[in-house]
DNA sequence: CCGAAAACCTGAACGC
DNA sequence: TGCGTTCAGGTTTTCG
């Protein structure tokens, strides 16, 4: 699924591909694909047709193409099956192509997506940001991110580790395989307690976060099948260096023990049950256990 | 403020 | 073969 490796890919192939071209053209082939654009396809189309492109940026997730001469972007989230194809004129569509924009130089460039929680639209830019990104936090591949300020602000959470580096208000990229493989190599359990970890725990957390992630992007991203590929349609690699997503039964790569799967909110954790040993229970409660009197 | 859960989707995989 | 169920997951919204 796309995280922020795999959102990172995909700005990469696109800079090559729009910056200094014009569109020329907009069809919006799908409504949901535009469901973040209140004022609708029409509205979203006329303000994209004719207008130049400038280089593609990305905060966590989000990815936005500035529209030049405005303070204007397009901004796209690739959801759960977002892609971006840049193909030759013609060429037989894809049949989740959910929005087609044609380029001055010919190109066309596809935004296709099976399930269609992803989307585009077209925002005001305040500082750079286009205003759906405003209260996304920064991301660990930002100049600007400070790890020891983020490990403090994590700390003070009240809430489970896993939750939280999930929470894209505290630190935005990082999805639910990258979560894994963070805890995983930080040998912390997900639902160990943000208040329970020490400076040093929330510190190598993030920062083994943001190594993953930089491990995966240098691999083109995880693919575990067609939903995530880039803009030419070729896959990552990192699928065959993760040592917890996706590896329930198999054994752990430090110690042998069988990978562990559980429901965590309407997803699942996976993790080594010896490495990461869950937290004592009682650190889970609240402080007060006083039964009620009558 | 906090967190749990539902809602939004499609298609693959699975059980009977 | 075919039908129904489950699962996957990012974000927003709703509810307690």
């Amino acid at each position: 699924m796309p995280e922020l490796p795999e959102v990172e890919s995909v700005r990469r192939g696109l800079t090559d591909h729009l910056s200094g071209r014009t569109v020329t053209a907009v069809e919006i082939c799908h409504p949901r694909a535009v469901r973040r654009h209140p004022a609708g396809a029409a509205d979203l189309s006329a303000r994209l047709v004719g207008r130049g492109l400038g280089e593609p940026a990305r905060r966590g997730k989000y990815l936005w193409v500035p529209l030049v001469d405005d303070d204007e972007a397009l901004v796209a989230h690739l959801g759960m099956s977002g892609q971006f194809r840049i193909v030759d004129p013609g060429r037989p569509r894809h049949p989740h192509v959910r929005a087609v924009l044609a380029l001055s130089d010919g190109q066309v460039v596809w935004f296709v997506d099976q399930r269609t929680f992803g989307g585009l639209a077209v925002e005001p830019l305040r500082d750079g940001v286009p205003s759906s990104v405003a209260h996304i936090a920064l991301d660990p591949f930002d100049d600007r991110f400070d790890l020891a300020v983020t490990a403090d602000r994590l700390r003070r959470r009240r809430t489970e580790v896993k939750r939280a580096i999930l929470d894209q208000t505290l630190v935005s990229g990082v999805g639910n395989i990258y979560a894994d493989e963070a805890l995983w190599r930080s040998r912390l359990h997900p639902r160990r307690p943000t208040g329970g970890l020490t400076r040093a725990q929330a510190h190598t957390v993030l920062g083994h976060a943001r190594d993953v992630m930089t491990e995966a992007l240098a691999v083109g991203g995880t693919s575990f099948d067609a939903l995530y590929v880039n803009v030419n349609g070729d896959s990552g690699y990192f699928s065959r260096s993760l040592n917890a997503y996706g590896r329930e039964g198999e054994p752990c790569d430090r110690c042998g023990t069988p990978i562990r799967r559980e429901a965590f909110a309407n997803r699942s954790s996976t993790f080594c049950p010896r490495c990461q040993p869950a937290p004592r229970r009682s650190r889970r409660l609240p402080v007060a256990q006083t039964a009620p009197i009558e």
